[in-house]
DNA sequence: TTGAAGCGAGTACAAATGTACTTAATTGGT
DNA sequence: ACCAATTAAGTACATTTGTACTCGCTTCAA
């Protein structure tokens, strides 16, 4: 099992809000939410919030009488953890063969071909500075 | 939400299994996953497989008393499936980011790279013909 | 000063999920 | 003819998840 336990579907926007606010009321969080992902109740908000804290992914300051939230992990971390353990469960692990789901079952825009083109011979010129 | 429920992470052991066997009984599918993926008990395994069979995901053909299970659905479907909500959830729905963030958090061989280099060097032929 | 709005803390509850046991029938080998 | 192994079918149950309500304070504006 995981260190910690995972964050689910609706904890991940409690999240989102965060990285993007940095820190936030719950209050905060669930205007943001409401605005920019989806509506959610207020007391929704709430659940995931405590939830999230319970589980440690996040941090909460008292201002008198009231919280401040703040995310206590990193957006690449818990991404990075979420994309491992999808790769592992549908993939066997391979990157390669998820790349490809990725590009063939949608549209890949110009810009995005390009993009990747990019990206790709980023590693490569890394390639060649390891080797060195 | 969905059309069909979606499958869980256990459930997704059993499709694993079909897609690899093609049809098998509830035992086979339970050997499979014993010896390629995880232990798992039999009846953990019978569970999983009514669920599917419930969502429409499997089709069970009677050979007298006993069942044999096939998958209803594609691999790559449930696959591109579980993607686009992945994408959607983790990234925004964006293509680069999460590309980005699969090379950026593992070593990727450089077979991979290689790899890689010709799957966007394909695309781009595509995006050639496309142009035509 | 009062009443509405905001907030924290706790409680509620159904559905989904992981995991497994029980029971009854069946069948192949001895 | 009988037992051990296999299977289908049903049931069980704790945990997680999504979603929300209540209650008791507090605070700010009128």
């Amino acid at each position: 099992m995981d260190v910690r336990p995972g964050v689910s579907r609706g904890e991940t926007e409690i999240l989102k809000a965060l990285w993007k606010l940095d820190k936030g009321s719950v209050g905060e969080i669930h205007s943001w939410i409401s605005e920019n992902e989806k509506e959610m109740d207020y007391s929704t908000v709430q659940t995931y919030v405590r939830r999230l804290e319970a589980k440690g992914y996040l941090t909460a300051q008292r201002i008198g009488r009231n919280k401040i939230y703040r995310a206590a992990v990193r957006r690449a971390q818990v991404v990075g953890e979420a994309l491992d353990e999808f790769l592992d469960r549908l993939f066997d692990g391979q990157l390669l063969p998820m790349v490809r789901q990725l590009v063939d079952s949608r549209d890949v825009s110009p810009q995005e071909i390009q993009d990747l083109m990019s990206l790709v011979k980023q590693l490569q010129r890394e390639q060649q500075d390891d080797v060195q």
